[in-house]
DNA sequence: GGAGAATATATGGAAAATTATGGGTATGCA
DNA sequence: TGCATACCCATAATTTTCCATATATTCTCC
């Protein structure tokens, strides 16, 4: 299974041009992913990432609904904001400015690894937010059960 | 099979031509539809549209119904006012007139995609509409059980 | 163990190809 | 003849591809 882990640091050019880590790269070869697929997070000002065979099942599950829902429709919000992006030979791809603007980057990107996906922040937003999220764990006490078939919170 | 995502805004001219965005194209081509079909849809001010494979998963699941109920009836209507269009070689293809009154499009077109198909809109009407699913969606916590192995919740 | 070579990664710039879009001309049907 | 459709071409803007370089990392042989 593909794991995305660490945090990286890198640039954005004018072109909105920024490499993937190796790493991650590494991590979409191995399920067979050829792009990636990116969207804007429901909860935070940055950019959630994912190999593109993830949308596939996130699409099949969708048209498993009844198509004239409100749930069916309420989903598909999430794909029209989505973008498949191709990797090109240099390990780049192009952030649409949509997402930089989403995003709120200037120039640099950091990648956090999240297990089965990644996200990608403005640096000092993403400083924050994890400082956040420290101080609640600290407060809450993490706990964690570990399954067998996994479950995926996607934010 | 094909994947239908993000939204393009594309103009359409005097002669109701209007490009199909190429992504949108690449994602016909791999289901092998030399065409698309259109139709109005049931729900909303907005153009409905398929590749060839689609629609014909839409006929099957029609036909799966008892042919004389009104379920039947009310989805065959649907198939009445379809129609199938060509891409010409530049990627275009013509808006029959009566869906541009129907979405009421004046000279632009929102393409959205949602997965196995995709919608066209008048761009302001396409904004609303976006903004009240977006609301629903954080009202009714949208959330989506992935089919296959794992488990996603989306919030 | 260490110096230097070879490889991989990140990043910038330029050329080539694609896309979106407008206009024109022929063709056919009523 | 008039209208609508199909086909062809031109162009600007964008996107993709290719190449060059600097930095970092790994390897190898002494």
């Amino acid at each position: 299974m593909a794991v995305f882990l660490s945090t990286f640091e890198n640039k954005v050019d004018r072109k909105g041009r920024v490499s993937i880590p190796a790493s991650f790269r590494g991590a979409l070869e191995q399920e067979k992913s050829t792009g990636i697929i990116l969207y804007p997070s429901f909860k935070h000002a940055c950019i959630e990432g994912n190999g593109d065979e993830r949308i596939q099942e996130i699409v099949n599950s969708i048209d498993a609904l009844d198509v004239f829902s409100d749930e069916a429709e309420n989903l598909q919000t999430i794909l029209a904001d989505a973008r498949q992006l191709a990797i090109d030979s240099d390990g780049r791809i192009i952030l649409p400015s949509e997402f930089i603007e989403y995003a709120q980057l200037d120039g640099v990107a950091t990648f956090v690894g999240l297990g089965k996906g990644f996200q990608i922040w403005e640096p000092k937003t993403f400083t924050e937010h994890r400082a956040k999220n420290r101080e609640r764990a600290r407060k809450q006490g993490a706990t964690l059960r570990i399954v067998s078939s996994d479950k995926t919170v996607v934010t």
